[in-house]
RNA sequence: GGCUCGGUAGCUCAGUUGGUAGAGCAGAGGACUGAAAAUCCUCGUGUCGGCGGUUCGAUCCCGUCCCGAGCCA
């Protein structure tokens, strides 16, 4: 006799957001720990990377001997990444977590990440690097008269002043040999409920602040002179604070400059979260102040789902 | 003490042959359906160091004072 599994609702994915440092990573830890039988699955395009874990301010390999973690440390930084992909390989996470009948806890800063793996991926074609880099090479103007040609109504929707987007449909017109509407989808209904949390901005940014300079203490810089020989890929060359380490390294930056403008990259991309988040009306907002822990936190969702 | 160069947006600076000023960065807001830590869009009134003078009108010219940097004593 063997007790029953839980049902599908009640091993529904549980998302907690908010923009980078927010101490979401924390919380979902707490939570994991709270419930029991549960795994974290990450909604991050950068921890993936190995050998960029400071930098990127992965999960410790504590915290991962502690609870399951997954979609973290499992690329090498020579491969790209993508959206689509990733939920892919999230949703396989996600199935096979409540087959063990365990909760799965989704949790990352990458909103296009994060929206894929809550309201699902629209059939589109894939992404195309032969294309990608022809169309790189071309300028605005001849992008959008390809496109008004090829498909004028998403042409006609199109950003028209950004170029990745415009080459984005176009290349999905070309390679899919269907115009844009036939793969859009609307967004399903969000797999589970979610919590994003939210500080207030001042206390955030002594957050960030702090965070940055333990990253720098803390072998960020060792570990993107250790990758110095290494060709990374397009994605992970983009990892924030990547550049500014290298200009370190080289000698451009001095080390007492290093740190504020770090903290300036990650506030910028933690405002940039922000207005993501803030759309997603789906989200509880979860407040959270200096004298919350992530503990009290985890209890209010525990509580509340 | 003398001379020179500076003092303009939070910062770095541009500019006005005299008609009260604008870039970059920072900051704020926004967009986002396979690069997303990406990419893109919008937002600029500030005693133009203080006080006088000349002028119809001064941030601009003149005087003086204050502050900073440098050079000479």
């Amino acid at each position: 006799m063997t007790t029953p599994l839980p049902s599908r609702a009640e091993l529904a994915p549980l998302f907690i957001l908010g923009p980078t440092g927010s101490g979401k990573s924390a919380v979902a830890l707490e939570l994991a720990r709270l419930l029991g039988a549960a795994e974290i699955v990450s909604a991050d395009a950068y921890q993936v990377y190995r050998g960029l874990g400071v930098l990127t301010a992965a999960p410790s390999p504590e915290e991962r001997a502690a609870v399951p973690h997954h979609l973290v440390d499992c690329m090498e930084p020579t491969e790209n990444n993508d959206a689509a992909a990733h939920a892919r390989r999230a949703a396989a996470a996600i199935a096979a977590i409540q087959a063990r009948g365990a909760r799965p806890i989704v949790t990352g800063g990458s909103g296009l990440y994060v929206k894929f793996i809550s309201h699902g991926i629209s059939p589109a074609p894939p992404s195309d690097p032969a294309l990608r880099a022809e169309l790189a090479s071309l300028p605005l103007p001849e992008l959008l008269r390809r496109l008004q040609e090829a498909d004028p109504a998403a042409a006609a929707t199109v950003d028209v002043c950004n170029a990745r987007y415009v080459a984005r449909y176009l290349e999905i017109v070309l390679t899919g040999g269907k115009p844009l509407a036939h793969w859009q989808q609307n967004w399903r209904e969000p797999a589970g409920p979610g919590w994003v949390i939210t500080r207030a901005t001042e206390e955030l940014d002594a957050r960030l602040a702090a965070r940055c300079r333990a990253m720098l203490r803390g072998g960020a810089i060792e570990e993107v002179a250790a990758l110095a020989s290494v060709p990374l890929s397009a994605t992970a060359e983009k990892t924030l604070g990547l550049g500014l380490i290298r200009d370190c390294l080289a000698g451009r930056l001095s080390r007492r400059d290093l740190a504020p403008a770090l903290s300036l990259l990650t506030r910028r991309y933690a405002k940039r979260q922000r207005t993501w988040l803030r759309r997603e009306a789906w989200l509880r907002p979860l407040p959270m102040g200096v004298a919350d822990s992530p503990a009290a936190a985890a209890a209010r969702i525990a509580e509340a789902c």
